[in-house]
DNA sequence: GTGAAAGCGCTAACAT
DNA sequence: ATGTTAGCGCTTTCAC
């Protein structure tokens, strides 16, 4: 097997006695285009020679590769790596490759890999947490194969997306909160640019409204850092400061949450409080059993994500698919 | 710029009035090559044209690609990605691109990978959680460029290798669990096939008996399950159903401390045991306070890992590189 | 059913 | 300093 270096569709076709051609239509499949000995002959010399395509070189002549390039937001957020394992072994069954890349949400960086994926003849790109850049633009204008998850596409209603309906479940979480009795109810967020958020907090603050709570005793607040720990812990820093105790917490992320958590128990207050997350990671009722959260299935997106791209990335009506969550 | 399609080289040499030869000498920064009009002129034209060149012409020319892959065994291991998100980012800066697989420390996925990446012509394989596998073994016997973290190659002791001295971290925490004057102490850990798990206890282990701990108050034990949250879960309710409650704990990974810190909770003997985990992520002040832990320069790791990769992977003496760890 | 040949985009000898 | 040319490994017409 594989005596001296990586063998070549050219020597497979010599040890087989047939052309490169032929090589070519057996190792993929052409139906009709080869006789069952020619067939035999060739898988043969193949695994004599422990034969394997060079992807590169059938990319170059296809204009497009196996690699699925996937860009997240944050790859410390455990939400942007469970929906990178869900893809990568929905792409895995399919002969795809995923490429995970951290944007940092940052344009420049998420403009670097647009630019290097399509370098790369990458077959599709899928955004966990599109920003707004000057590529992405451009990838939408050239109608590329672009895929939104979360949040969506900031050119165009009509794009990929996979989510859930953010607006709904923010809703589902007040009415939660309401049910609590709470008096005094706190949301805090990060970055509003993601429509995701946006949506969420929205439909969350929309609800209230609509079962005639008190705007006054609802604050809704963040913080300027993008380490939402951090964020959760200094926000409610502020409301301590404020004297403004909440009963009950909408944080915006799990992650929040374990921040706000964290803070209240400093002050001593941790029981007195219902607290919201948002994304139901797996590792909550482990390291944070009181906490309660919207679980998105996206353990489920993988598979969603891999049709989509199997169907080439089409826009318009169908290509919105929202996921159920759950309040949990 | 970019009016139709994608250009090519042979569109910018026909815009700066050169031949594509020229243009890929300018683009490649060949030195001494290129006078100081045509190398302007053919930027103009790059510039005009929103030209980059198609990697894949490129990796096919020369052999090989920008890709570098890094098969994690774990990717929903929080340690994973911060080495993943720790190599991206030195990869960013030196043109190399991440690719980051899992493969559920499955042989048979390892090796799955280890083809893939071959056939894309990556430039190396980063294996974060080696296990034993044929395509490996051969991988090693070819000389191909391979980087072992955390767990050594398991075919040949000179093997790049990125990790700690695992046998002194496991010292460290005998000596800090001896301190504790705790009379009972647990070991639990997951798969001991992995080198990094298995240095870790015995240089636990060995510290204890070098320090006269009875024998007989340590108990090593694991669980037979993959995931670690559930195995220090079912540890822990062992030990109580052997009426063998520990004083201390030594947890081979923080998931494990969290599983095993939940039983301990439910059984309400929380406080009373000092609990030492592994790998010291930056969640823990956050979601658990309560853990000690060995912490990893893993942030450090990628630059290592980048610029073994530049030097071409070399095997040898120098090819392993030991970082400092810290009990905090 | 099979082969010959062109060519994907790029780089690297080799000329000049 | 620049151009010509020959491929890298593969797929895909187009003949036969």
């Amino acid at each position: 097997m594989g005596d001296g270096r990586q063998a070549s569709i050219k020597r497979v076709a010599e040890r087989a006695g047939v052309s490169i051609a032929t090589v070519s239509r057996v190792l993929n499949g052409v139906a009709n285009k080869a006789s069952a000995s020619t067939v035999a002959r060739v898988n043969r010399a193949v695994r004599e020679l422990g034969y394997r395509p060079v992807s590169v070189g059938r990319a170059l002549r296809q204009k497009r590769s196996r690699l699925v390039a996937v860009l997240a937001s944050n790859l410390a957020n455990p939400v942007m790596t469970a929906i990178a394992a869900s893809v990568e072994k929905a792409l895995r069954v399919r002969g795809l490759v995923l490429v995970l890349c951290d944007t940092h949400d940052d344009p420049k960086i998420q403009d670097e890999y647009l630019l290097e994926m399509s370098a790369q003849l990458a077959r599709a790109t899928v955004l966990l947490g599109a920003v707004k850049s000057a590529q992405l633009r451009r990838a939408v204008a050239d109608g590329r194969p672009v895929i939104y998850v979360n949040r969506r596409c900031p050119y165009g209603s009509d794009q990929p997306f996979i989510g859930i309906d953010n607006r709904a479940a923010g809703a589902d979480v007040a009415r939660a909160i309401l049910a609590t009795g709470a008096k005094n109810v706190a949301v805090m967020h990060g970055s509003l640019t993601s429509s995701a958020t946006a949506d969420r907090v929205a439909g969350f603050v929309d609800c209230l409204r609509e079962m005639a709570f008190p705007p006054g005793r609802c604050r809704v607040l963040t913080e300027p850092t993008t380490d939402h720990l951090e964020l959760g812990y200094r926000a409610i820093d502020r409301l301590l400061r404020d004297d403004a105790a909440p009963t009950a917490l909408f944080c915006l992320s799990d992650l929040i949450a374990f921040g706000a958590h964290r803070r209240l128990v400093e002050a001593g207050i941790d029981a007195g409080a219902s607290i919201f997350g948002f994304d139901g990671s797996p590792l909550n009722p482990w390291i944070a059993p009181w906490l309660r959260s919207v679980r998105v299935p996206y353990e489920d997106f993988g598979e969603a994500i891999a049709r989509t791209i199997e169907e080439g990335c089409p826009s318009g009506k169908r290509a919105i698919q929202i996921f159920a969550h759950q309040l949990i």
